[in-house]
DNA sequence: ATATTGGGTTGACGCTGTCAACCTGTTCGG
DNA sequence: CCGAACAGGTTGACAGCGTCAACCCAATAT
């Protein structure tokens, strides 16, 4: 039992490096090869871990997606529903600052096919049940086209608004408008309040 | 006096082909040999025309945002202001819908730099432009926290739902959430009622 | 008439992912 | 205890990619 020492060694360095050169210099430089050289291996070392490029691609993303989640629930939490939602729109933001191109690379990047990768994908859905809930359990203000409301219709829209903000402000795009720098650092701000208002008219 | 016949056919024909290829099959597939094998000429007959590879793409980029703001133009028009600002919502959501590889192209992919590309920015500030105006002309209700309201910054929370919404449509992650395909559905009018509300919080 | 130049060609370089073959030490069935 | 199987490493090759370099031709400009 146990007879072997490390056995993922490898496999997992090449986990890491490769989420080294992403973070880096973001997933379209990332090749196989620079992975091997940087581990001082032949550049067929990480193919006998990982069938193809899409298989390291993927074991990367799964490894994102969780760190995303536990960045979520490592939020300052809040008594009040409202507040704490809040803090959780914040996280979402300041993790796709702090780490833009991790960011991209879960969400604008074209990921190999899911259904090859269940692992990956069991993590991101995970991290969209972090906003789930929390939302299931407020009190979510109706609005009138929408008879009934799920949660996770909420949950979506909530997403989106997020997403939308965190995805354009390092596009290159955001970069061209007439938008200054103060302009910037409200944003986040102005968003969540809209937001608010968006989910709880009335208040 | 024009003594050229037709100086810009190739270099037209490049940015046809680089757009079938993106349409298809995405950008990443993008190559300038792939080009120059379906227009019948050696692989460094689009290197006369372009530097490098980042000034097609630039080029392919700014024709999109260019068709873009068109299409956000030619949305059915209302006198209601509103009506006409949720108009403008379906559209941009259905363009996203209809020609998703050309929005992922603009939004969610790695641009080259702006600074090297005038054209392709001028066009994308005018497809913003587009919002923003519309925007202005309306009497959007202000949320507590924002003591004023520039138009730009309700622009661009409009523009952060509407794009949020597009982009995680057409993500990988999507297909692994709770959602069926009545829920997607919806999704678009939820999101509009929501996005109202968020901006008219009274009505 | 001649020099310049725009627009085309071929050939090469190093990079990439991937396939194939080979080697070597450990594990395990007999 | 020995031989087979095998996990995990190696080198070598291939095609496709962007890009650089050299060459080449016809039309234009002086």
């Amino acid at each position: 039992m146990a007879t072997r020492a490390k056995p993922e060694t490898i496999k997992d360095a090449c986990i890491d490096t490769a989420l080294e050169i992403i973070e880096a210099d973001g997933v379209e430089q990332l090749s196989l090869r620079e992975v091997a050289r940087r581990l001082g291996v032949s550049h067929q070392a990480p193919y006998k871990h990982f069938p193809t490029r899409d298989h390291i691609l993927a074991a990367v993303v799964a490894r994102c997606y969780a760190e995303f989640a536990a960045w979520l629930e490592a939020r300052p939490r809040h008594e009040d529903g409202w507040k704490d939602l809040g803090e959780m729109g914040l996280a979402y933001l300041s993790y796709a600052r702090e780490f833009p191109l991790k960011y991209r690379l879960m969400f604008n990047a074209p990921l190999p096919a899911p259904a090859d990768h269940p692992d990956m994908m069991a993590n991101a859905r995970h991290a969209f049940m972090i906003l789930q809930t929390r939302l299931s359990s407020l009190n979510v203000r109706n609005v009138p086209v929408a008879a009934d409301h799920p949660a996770r219709h909420d949950a979506m829209f909530t997403w989106s608004c997020l997403h939308g903000l965190a995805s354009l402000m390092q596009s290159d795009v955001l970069h061209t408008l007439p938008l200054d720098a103060a302009d910037r650092e409200v944003l986040v701000s102005r968003l969540m309040a809209r937001l608010g208002a968006a989910l709880d008219p009335g208040c």
